[in-house]
DNA sequence: TTGTAAGCGTTATCAC
DNA sequence: GTGATAACGCTTACAA
């Protein structure tokens, strides 16, 4: 009958739609999209519903989402926006939110900006032009043009990991000026006094946050942090960790005892630094990371950092999101997840020598 | 004039559409559209093209996508299946191939399986039903009704990773058979001869290509694989891994020399169940891996294994792509990127004894 | 309970 | 060169 395709990719089958299904089964076609819909249970005759429903499997009928769509001018299509799907960061809360919203029939959009605030604009408007139903924005900046374009589009946005200066985004997020509050007394009550720091660009508010509960922490016990052990990234990447470690170990003579990383992959970077210039981690100088990415109980040392939980953040967000997609009206709200200080090998406690 | 909105999440605001920017510009909205696009170039009155595009810009007109796909049936957008973004072979795969389609105004909707063949097809069913152009299947099996459904319904495939038996899909891999059978000849050339296997369902090409690799070089070496030194993982995860080392330690009084793991992740979890049984990797034990994903050259030991170039998988799959849909009728072609056999300390030499 | 018909915002094919 | 006008496939009042 129908003749074989010659390859894989042929040309592209005519889909079925409702009038086909409609002809087939001798119904007018709206009689067939309300029985293949739900929330019109009892308004129509079984037999009816029961030919309908025969022939639409039959035929393989699919309903045309691009039409549906255009029609109620709901996609259930979400986008996520990220800096790049690389950073170990982002795929649990991909992961996360797809388990969440993929039951209820949502596609997900994936975005990267690759670290570009333009990219990032230009995102939400291809994503607005596909009329996504909402936005995670993982790549949220204290002040961001993004943020301000999805209210103007009224598009639902939930901020994930970061938050605007204002907070008055719904935002899912850990907080990490406690986690890094924590991190910082523990390594203080371990007798680290020479403390150096590696910071990323305050424009995030993870950053931000994470500065802040260093330097919360260190004069908490009245220490101080001169400027020749602050180092800054331009991004949190194994890279600029490790140019950044290399800087602060040029800026001094002396190495200092240890060196706080804004993030895990900055402290890979440090990590691999400190061993070009011969210091032994641990034993010469200790690291610490933040987020607990996979793995990092298996490298050599083993890194102490602070537990995120992204699934958890992940699912959160999702949820969040379910909730703003309900009812629109909902006021802003931040949920905060509790960090979690990792202590393992790559700090090593200080004896204070005479 | 409009009231102000009372949290960040407010009405979706009416979208400005051709016909708002016709009546400004005291044109047909069929004018604007022709405007608006390429490929009317030479057709338009330039002071009309300019007043209409100085309107569009003033009202903020954006396009509706999904209207345009409804009347063009394409939606610019392209699926992309794995089985879970967390395994880290996948994030590369969608950088590369969302940084080449994204210039080209495409969209990626990114499914997980989470490993399930029903979720699989499901998820092309509803990429189906969103008339994606396109679909990077990163899940193929050797039989796959997924691709089955995607060639009925005539949707472009692109299997990435992994091929069909008949290897008639248009694919990008990594050739597995001759990077395991070349992994697996430095072990032995390296004086290994007690040699054990963990091997994943063979109805992934990627599993059947390293296990035949790893049998191909072993009988080239006139050696053979004992039944009690072959165990097998469920899916290619650490879990699994930690599991399928436990009972090859257990099969036999003597663990053997080396494991071969069928994936990086697999080997992680057979250095954690080594460390656990007392076993030091590598002095009591040499583990491998496959896939070189980040970090293993951080990890204790650092980890042998082999390289994939994922990021240029992902890049030539999304070139292969745009290739089949600017001409679907091109017959299927399969493309392998050569592996890159990489040695680092989890794998110790063994000197012959007596 | 089912049929009729308008309309979602485009694109494309006609005329003029 | 521009305007009018069908589709595209579905949802949903409103009629019957």
């Amino acid at each position: 009958m129908s003749n074989p395709p010659k390859s894989a990719t042929h040309k592209r089958a005519r889909r079925v739609k409702l009038a086909d299904v409609a002809t087939a089964a001798g119904v007018h076609y709206s009689t067939v999209s309300r029985v293949l819909r739900p929330g019109f249970k009892g308004r129509i005759s079984d037999d009816v519903a029961e030919r309908v429903r025969a022939v639409a499997r039959e035929l393989g009928y699919q309903p045309n989402a691009v039409a549906s769509s255009l029609r109620t001018q709901s996609t259930r299509s979400i986008g996520l926006i990220v800096h790049d799907m690389n950073d170990p960061i982002y795929p649990p809360i991909l992961s996360g939110i797809e388990s969440v919203l993929s039951p209820d029939g949502y596609a997900v959009l994936v975005g990267n900006t690759g670290y570009g605030a333009d990219a990032e604009l230009d995102l939400v408007n291809r994503m607005a032009a596909r009329l996504v139903d909402g936005i995670f924005l993982a790549t949220t900046r204290l002040k961001d043009p993004a943020v301000e374009r999805c209210v103007q589009l009224g598009i639902p946005l939930v901020s994930v990991l970061r938050q605007t200066e204002s907070g008055t985004t719904p935002a899912v997020m850990n907080d990490c000026f406690r986690g890094m509050e924590a991190l910082t007394s523990h390594i203080i009550d371990a007798g680290h006094r020479d403390i150096a720091a590696i910071i990323a660009p305050q424009d995030l508010s993870t950053a931000q946050e994470r500065w802040q509960g260093v330097q919360s922490a260190m004069r908490k016990h009245g220490l101080d942090l001169p400027e020749h052990r602050i180092a800054r990234v331009s991004r949190m990447s194994t890279e600029e960790g490790e140019r950044a470690t290399k800087s602060l170990l040029d800026a001094a003579t002396e190495p200092p005892g240890v060196i706080i990383c804004v993030n895990d992959l900055v402290a890979i970077g440090a990590i691999r630094a400190c061993r070009l210039s011969g210091l032994d981690v641990p034993w010469d100088i200790s690291i610490s990371g933040y987020n607990d990415i996979p793995l990092m109980d298996m490298i050599n040392p083993p890194l102490s950092t602070v537990h995120m939980h992204l699934d958890k953040i992940g699912k959160a967000a999702g949820e969040m999101m379910l909730e703003y997609l309900a009812n629109p009206e909902l006021p802003a709200r931040t949920q905060r997840f509790k960090p979690e200080v990792i202590l393992r090998g790559s700090l090593q406690g200080v004896h204070p020598q005479g």
